[in-house]
RNA sequence: UCCCCAGUAGCUCAAUUGGCAGAGCGGGUGACUGUUAAUCACUAGGUUGGCGGUUCGAGUCCGUCCUGGGGAGCCA
């Protein structure tokens, strides 16, 4: 008998199948079974009828609990009744192994309690979705990078040094020795963008900030692009291309997993180029006038020369239906690789894409500094020790080019596109500030 | 690190001013041949997070600790 999965049954109607997988639930009476049962490519309603199984089978049918791993035998058949359009007709079925009292049931529970079975919620079909969408979302980003001439350039976990000297990191024992993991695979991206071109870093990035925010994870994916020859514009542009890429993508091939989530994807049909650009002074502005407006407003203080916080971020974002770009970060509130803005010393060549719907920064980028005596000047006003960079810094020795890239936070980006409120699901084990189980 | 909130049955929650600790779901038993988180009946299930205090009496008030959640800072 041929065995299907349950995403191909459309093509099987009228066909005898076998399928295995697990009991998600049943319903029904005395003589009538509903049993649903997922395969991992999704959920079928199978009818097991007492009539038609005998007293052995329906009994056995009856009895099995949630989360039982079966195989079932049966004709497929269209019905509208059925969840999904097609169902199965069980003619014979076996137990492959009992689940008792499986903890998560139907009904609702609370986030602590499904965090601490996180093993067992990745079946529920939510989570499922939201994990489909997240694999569309890597293939997405690297069949747009892989498209375009970019060569994939694993930066390593292991680093000797910061990236940033202000931020946290994870320090583990590395022999004699102590070394830190990662939290960007930046600099090693330019080395590579020297030598390929174009370059893009995919991999998990670590955060020892003791954040404890729906925006956060300790442990995140990030996927890096580096270009040699590139300016401000072409940054953005890039950017802008992917951002379209990737969102017509998932509402191409997995609408599915979106209805799942029950995520209205008006919003996303929406997005179009070119995304709205706001110069930092703008946006300063706007705050400075909105907290002027809103006094009575927490939390949305702003003066010029301030970082944005969660809140000046949606009201940024909020008057636009699309991503907005904004661009000129004040120097000081940025990191010692950006380069300055000739026209605006004061201003650096960087930019931070925010998601609409007030999903916040997504993207992260600039164009690089590229002249050594400038670089060594930047390394010494932010106090980071100059021999950790001495590799660094022979990348602006030997034939320096202007270059630039950026960051996109892989759980941010599926947060905003599943329309969830907490990034902890878009990973499928999620690690944070007081969770590392299981 | 700081601020705010929560902890009661396996789960989700209720319990008036300090006055007999409850419901729904899940489990068990039974009824039902088209259910959609099926429905209906019956049933078992509790050291109210820990410790201490106030009180005739504490789930409720006070102190403290623990665990978790949200936010700030910082960031993707």
């Amino acid at each position: 008998m041929k065995r299907v999965y349950v995403e191909d049954l459309s093509r099987h109607t009228g066909e005898q199948v076998e399928i295995a997988g697990w009991l998600y639930n049943q319903r029904g009476t005395a003589k009538l079974r509903f049993l649903l049962v997922r395969d991992g490519s999704g959920i079928v309603q199978c009818i097991a009828a007492k009539n038609e199984l005998g007293e052995g089978l329906f009994a056995l049918a009856r009895s099995l609990t949630q989360e039982t791993s079966l195989a079932i035998r049966g004709t497929v058949r269209a019905d509208e009744r059925a969840p999904g359009g097609y169902e199965l007709l069980v003619t014979d079925l076996a137990k492959i192994n009992d689940a008792h009292d499986y903890p998560i049931t139907p009904k609702e529970h609370g986030t602590p309690f499904l965090l601490d079975r996180r093993h067992l919620w990745l079946r529920s079909k939510k989570q499922h979705a939201m994990l489909r969408i997240r694999h569309e979302l890597i293939w997405a980003i690297r069949d747009f990078f892989n498209n375009r001439g970019f060569i994939c350039f694993d930066t390593p976990m292991f680093t000797p040094n910061a990236v940033e000297g202000t931020t946290d990191l994870f320090a583990v024992n590395y022999f004699d020795t102590s070394a830190y993991l990662t939290q960007s695979g930046q600099l090693y991206a330019e080395a590579g963008a020297m030598a390929h071109g174009r370059v893009y870093t995919f991999g998990p990035t670590f955060r020892a900030e003791k954040s404890k925010t729906r925006r956060h994870l300790t442990e995140f994916w990030m996927v890096e692009p580096e270009v040699a020859f590139i300016d401000l514009d072409g940054l953005i542009e890039l950017a802008e291309e992917m951002t379209v890429y990737i969102v017509e993508r998932v509402l191409e091939r997995r609408c599915n997993e979106l209805a799942d989530l029950e995520r209205d994807t008006a919003p996303l049909e929406a997005i179009r180029r070119p995304f709205p650009r706001l110069h930092y002074d703008e946006a300063a502005e706007i705050l400075v006038e909105y907290a002027k407006q809103h006094p009575d407003e927490g939390g949305v203080e702003f003066k010029h020369g301030d970082d944005f916080g969660g809140r000046h971020e949606t009201i940024l974002s909020d008057p636009y239906h699309r991503p907005v770009f904004i661009t000129h970060f004040p120097a000081q509130i940025k990191p010692f690789y950006m380069k300055r803005d000739p026209d605006r010393p004061d201003c650096v060549l960087g930019f931070d894409m925010l998601g609409s719907e007030g999903a916040g920064e997504l993207i992260g980028g600039s164009v690089r500094e590229d002249d050594h005596d400038t670089l060594v000047q930047r390394i010494r006003e932010h106090d980071l020790p100059m021999d950790a960079f001495d590799w660094y810094l022979d990348l602006r020795k030997y034939g320096s080019v202007p270059h630039g890239g950026f960051g996109l936070g892989l759980e941010r980006t599926i947060t905003w596109l599943s329309g969830r409120p907490h990034l902890r699901e878009a990973i499928p084990f999620p690690r944070m500030l007081y969770r590392m189980r299981p």
